[in-house]
DNA sequence: CTTTATGCAAAGAATTTGCATAAAG
DNA sequence: CTTTATGCAAATTCTTTGCATAAAG
């Protein structure tokens, strides 16, 4: 199934959510940008079209998580980033630029399924997710490298 | 081979570098934790035996990145952690109350060796490395859960 | 109307920077 | 001595909280 505005507008609407300027801003934001976002950048992409309030933006980031509409990744140490939940993937990001591209592994996905029910089978903990990220130098970087 | 206090040094003075009283501190902390540690953790257990500067502890952090000695892992989306470099693995977070286990697994290693010798190999990056988290919630927090 | 979302201001963390001093070798 | 490391204060950046107002349905 493809991943369009109207069904996260449907699915929120169906949980009794409603649609804000905000909500609709955020989310669009996700679609469009399709990769992990910060809390800053989404305010700074959010800027342009219709700005919201750092706070509100934070909340709604929330939110957003708790309605299962996005995840947490891991590709900036120091801050939250998030993207769209459906496209379950990982990345590669440049340590220099935070350039980044997408992964995909089957072998990889399989593997970690299998590690997560092999945790969850020890019974210490429920709930599993994983979070899978490469850094590297990217080409450019690697050329204007010291 | 053992990693042990010595060998840092040994390592550390070969390459000309000091060693001070913080970076005793911060090695042993290291090497007695065994987990990944961000700055402000850091700190407070230094508080017990030798005292360091907030900012001292920044950037001996930054100097045994460099130096290889402490790598960067991604357990906290929201701080900078990290962990002595010779023992790599990868851990399982409770999203509530942070305990740790480490995950040890040939299987996935494997798997993600190869991966970045593929993405090496495409030639877009190049000093590739990874970090791998898993995240669920501690039989503990299970219980306390709403 | 009633509940949920928003914005603003202020507080709290984590991290970084500049500069003067101290300590290692 | 010379270089490298340290500490302190101040500035930045990211995140959270309280409270009053606005908007959704």
């Amino acid at each position: 199934m493809k991943t369009t505005l109207s069904t996260f507008i449907d699915r929120l609407k169906a949980d009794g959510h409603r649609i804000t300027d905000a909500r609709l801003a955020l989310l669009e934001v996700f679609l469009k940008e399709d990769r992990p976002l910060s809390v800053p950048e989404i305010q700074q992409l959010l800027k342009k079209r219709h700005a919201v309030n750092k706070t509100t933006v934070y909340r709604e980031v929330e939110f957003l998580l708790r309605e299962n509409i996005i995840v947490t990744t891991n590709v900036d140490e120091k801050r939250g980033t998030y993207e769209l939940a459906g496209t379950h993937h990982h990345h590669i990001v440049c340590k220099e630029c935070s350039t980044t591209e997408e992964i995909h592994s089957k072998q990889l996905e399989a593997i970690l399924q299998q590690l997560e029910k092999t945790v969850a089978g020890r019974g210490q903990f429920a709930n599993i997710r994983h979070t899978v990220e490469l850094f590297g130098l990217c080409v450019s970087c690697q050329r204007h490298a010291v």
